[in-house]
Formats: C-alpha cells, sequence, structure tokens
DNA sequence: TGCAGTGTTGCTTC
DNA sequence: CGAAGCAACACTGC
C-alpha cells in the first residue's frame, strides 16, 4: 500500500529517469466502463482528451503531492497518479503480447506484469506503466497552475517532512477531531498529507500510544514526542525504500525493505518488542481495516 | 469451493 | 456539517 514513503520513492526514482524525456504515445485498457463522477480515465470521454493532451509532450520534472504522484509536462499540464492500494508505476521496455504488457528486461523483478492496465511510451525506447492488481488507481489530468486548487489536491493537510511543519502545526491538527480515534485522524488526508495504516500504526506502537485514544485527551508532551517519531519513521520509511508488504514496488520493479523493521503492523500474535515490555500485539477492527498495538505499554487517553 | 481479509479515498447517508 | 458506512476493485489465503 503505497503511503508517503513508498510514493516519495517512486517519485524520485522517475524523476531521475524520465525527467526530459518525451511522451509519443499512450496505451491502456481502462476506459471500459464509466466511472461515476469522472475526471479520471475510467471514463471513455476523458481518456480520449487525456491520451491528446499528454501524447507528444516533454516530462519536466516528477515529484510527488500527499501519497500523489505528479508528472509535470512542458505543456502546462501535469499527470496525477494516485496509486491508491495496490498501483505502482514501473519503468522499463515493455512489449505488448497474448492482451498482457510484458517486461523485456531481465533486471525488472516485478512480479505483477499482467496487471499493468496503463503503458506511457517515452523517446528513448522505454516505458512507465501502471501496474495495478484491484484497478482502484486514479490517473488524471490538471493544468499545472490549478494543481493545488483542485479537487484532487486542495483538501489537503500539509506535508508532515516539510521544514516549514512545525510541532504545534501536528498537533492542532490531530485535536481538531478531538473525539474521533488518533489512528483514524492520523490517516485522514486532510490533517495529515500521507500517512495510512502501517505507518500510523507503527508511529503509535513506537510512542505507546493506544490507536483508540481520543486526540484531546492526549498530552502535549506525547504530540511533541509523536511529532518527532513521525518524522523519523516516515524518514526511515524512505530510508528502506518503501514498504512492500502488499505488492508495492519501485520503478525498476525492486520491493523496499521497511516490512522486515515492522513492530505492530501485520505483527499479531507476536511478543511486542519494545525493551522491558511484556505485551503481545492484538489487532482490533477499526473501520473495516485492522488496527495493531501492544495491548501492555500502549495506553489510552 | 466460498468467503473473509486486504485498504485509500470519495461519495452517500444519517 | 461532522461522522459513519460503503463502494470502487480483484486477488490471496484459509
Amino acid at each position: 500500500m503505497p503511503e508517503l514513503p513508498e510514493v516519495h520513492t517512486t517519485a524520485t526514482i522517475l524523476n531521475k529517469l524520465i525527467a526530459g524525456k518525451k511522451i509519443i504515445d499512450v496505451w491502456t485498457d481502462y476506459g471500459g466502463s464509466i466511472h461515476k463522477g469522472a475526471d479520471h480515465i475510467k471514463d471513455p470521454a476523458f481518456l480520449k482528451n487525456f491520451k491528446k493532451i499528454v501524447t507528444d509532450t516533454k516530462i519536466q520534472r516528477v515529484h510527488r503531492r500527499g501519497k500523489n504522484v505528479l508528472i509535470e509536462l512542458d505543456n502546462s499540464h501535469t499527470i496525477l497518479v494516485h496509486m491508491k492500494m495496490t498501483g505502482h508505476l514501473l519503468y522499463g521496455s515493455y512489449k505488448y503480447a497474448k492482451g498482457v504488457w510484458q517486461a523485456k528486461e531481465q533486471d525488472l523483478q516485478d512480479p505483477f506484469n499482467r496487471f499493468v492496465h496503463l503503458v506511457f511510451t517515452l523517446d528513448n525506447g522505454k516505458s512507465v506503466a501502471l501496474c495495478d492488481v484491484r484497478k482502484f488507481a486514479k490517473v488524471t489530468h490538471i493544468p499545472t497552475e490549478l494543481l493545488e486548487t483542485s479537487s484532487h489536491l486542495s483538501y489537503h493537510g500539509p506535508e508532515p517532512l516539510d521544514d516549514t511543519y512545525t510541532a504545534k502545526d501536528f498537533q492542532e491538527a490531530l485535536q481538531s477531531k478531538p473525539k474521533l480515534p488518533i489512528k483514524r485522524v492520523m490517516m485522514m488526508p486532510e490533517i495529515v498529507s500521507g500517512i495510512g495504516n502501517i505507518y500510523s500504526d507503527e508511529i503509535l506502537w513506537a510512542v505507546d500510544v493506544h490507536p483508540l485514544s481520543k486526540p484531546k485527551n492526549i498530552p502535549d508532551t506525547v504530540y511533541k514526542k509523536m511529532y518527532t517519531v513521525m518524522k523519523e519513521i516516515l524518514s526511515k520509511g524512505i530510508d528502506f525504500g518503501g514498504d512492500s508488504t502488499s505488492d508495492y514496488r519501485n520503478p525498476y520493479g525492486v520491493a523496499g525493505k521497511f516490512q522486515y523493521h515492522h513492530m505492530a503492523y501485520r505483527r499479531t500474535g507476536q511478543k511486542c518488542e519494545k525493551k522491558g515490555c511484556t505485551g503481545t500485539i492484538h489487532r482490533i477492527a477499526m473501520n473495516n481495516r485492522g488496527a495493531h498495538f501492544c495491548n501492555v505499554h500502549q495506553k489510552v487517553y
């Protein structure tokens, strides 16, 4: 599940690989069904226009906002890709055969080539492919100057890794939802941009806070620590090349390694690794998803 | 075989 | 308006 560190890894690598290249063709098998209220390429009419706008353009840079990958073009438009749960962007040489796109390069380790649903062909003989098992991904184009104010991004909270983002900003944002469970609030894009299920579990484990704690009850000192730890864990995720518990791969098709360093996420039934802690990792259902926490050292506020 | 589990986000409903 | 719940998907694992 691409969260901030995974999307960051993808955008950083892609930027090095494709900035300055031209998009000469677009292929996709999306567009087969009308998506309600669609302003993305699953809508057939939108798709037609999308192809027209992005073909024969030069890529200026690839960057990120929240969990969105932004591919800025030289025609004042930006392609926005939200990979949702199972999407990832790959770079390589693809050929179309037997109804699927297949990578030609041996060094491309991605096992999900049969789930490629969108391919941008570049002028250097390479392609960028969106691989998306569950077809949840959102792809759209926006005039670059309207990006931040568009419906896709306007509601987003600040970037947690920005230097200008302070502990006070963080605490105030979380406490703006005083009664909702802290874990849920951390995962809301309008509160903090980029934290999902994995990283919220890990952050709360590290600061000894139970996921059901109410934001209004958590003391200032704990928020201070949470702010620091949040930055550290997201940075750690980036340093490990992201988390590949599910099917995330970087643009080379290579898995990240953060999943080997989980303390809480998906460790149900295992002993808590915190020094001196005698607890066990438990899993509870929260809003149709799993929250993982230690039953001893994580306190309910 | 069948169904629960997986999870982000937007839309609908209360 | 805030919050809860579900839909958009398709595959894996038990």
